[in-house]
DNA sequence: TTTATAATTTAGACAAGGCTTAGTTTATAC
DNA sequence: GTATAAACTAAGCCTTGTCTAAATTATAAA
């Protein structure tokens, strides 16, 4: 028996509305939809199925938060999300590359590989 | 304007297809579908939309081809393909782990990446 | 050569993720 | 305090990708 799998919209979404609420001190569906480049009708449904399966709390027409298993998945997925994106600077890509390449990279990679990832960013400081 | 999206199953079934013809002598459904890991019927649609989009031609009940556009396909993907399972094997990830993140990896990988990974390979061997 | 089995297709259902258009609620500005 | 603008929701539609169950065609075996 495996745990669910969790869709990368899941992963870059938990992500985003924690960055937010760091840098805004909340996240908004207009800044969501906006920053994933889609529409707001778009996005309020996929926030509603995060709500559904437990990643977020909202009430309506009102901010968005996340719930300890929402923050545990964005921790988790910027995490990765990092690794992937100093690793790749640290082999040569430009920053743009990295940046584009890193969000749909880490989403495949596994522990085996984020920690091969490390080791070359430790070996290139 | 850009060029219509290629799905990730796009590249996945194209490059299986032009792997079966290699090793089998031709693409059937029956392989097709249980090496993507579904069902028959959904292997079926899929191959559907391919050959509607240009990538394949096949008759009812009979084995598949790859068009010139399927073709080209493939080899790009392929070539991503190895070339980042060989990356993975040259910083040391296990060959069974190398196989999975590679496959979906590739996807991700722009032409800039692509290269650092080659001269990491390069200069490994 | 008939028949059983395997391969394929068809039909119908569903979820995710996308859109547009239209309406409602909240916030802002006057 | 009300009008207007911005944010959000509702409803409907589309495509992709998935399934199961049932029908059809091709192949192999007796």
């Amino acid at each position: 028996m495996r745990e669910a799998h969790k869709s990368e919209a899941t992963e870059d979404y938990v992500e985003l509305i924690d960055d937010l609420i760091s840098v805004n001190g909340e996240a908004r569906l207009v800044d969501v939809a906006s920053r994933m480049g889609v529409t707001q009708p778009t996005a309020s449904k996929t926030l509603a199925r995060l709500q559904r399966d437990g990643y977020i709390s909202s009430e309506p027409y009102r901010s968005i938060f996340l719930t300890q298993l929402g923050k545990d998945l964005a921790d988790e997925s910027r995490q990765k999300h990092e690794v992937v994106f100093e690793f790749l600077l640290a082999i040569g890509v430009n920053k743009e590359v990295a940046k584009r390449d890193s969000e749909g990279m880490e989403h495949h990679v596994s522990e085996e590989t984020l920690k091969a990832f490390k080791k070359i960013i430790r070996n290139k400081k």
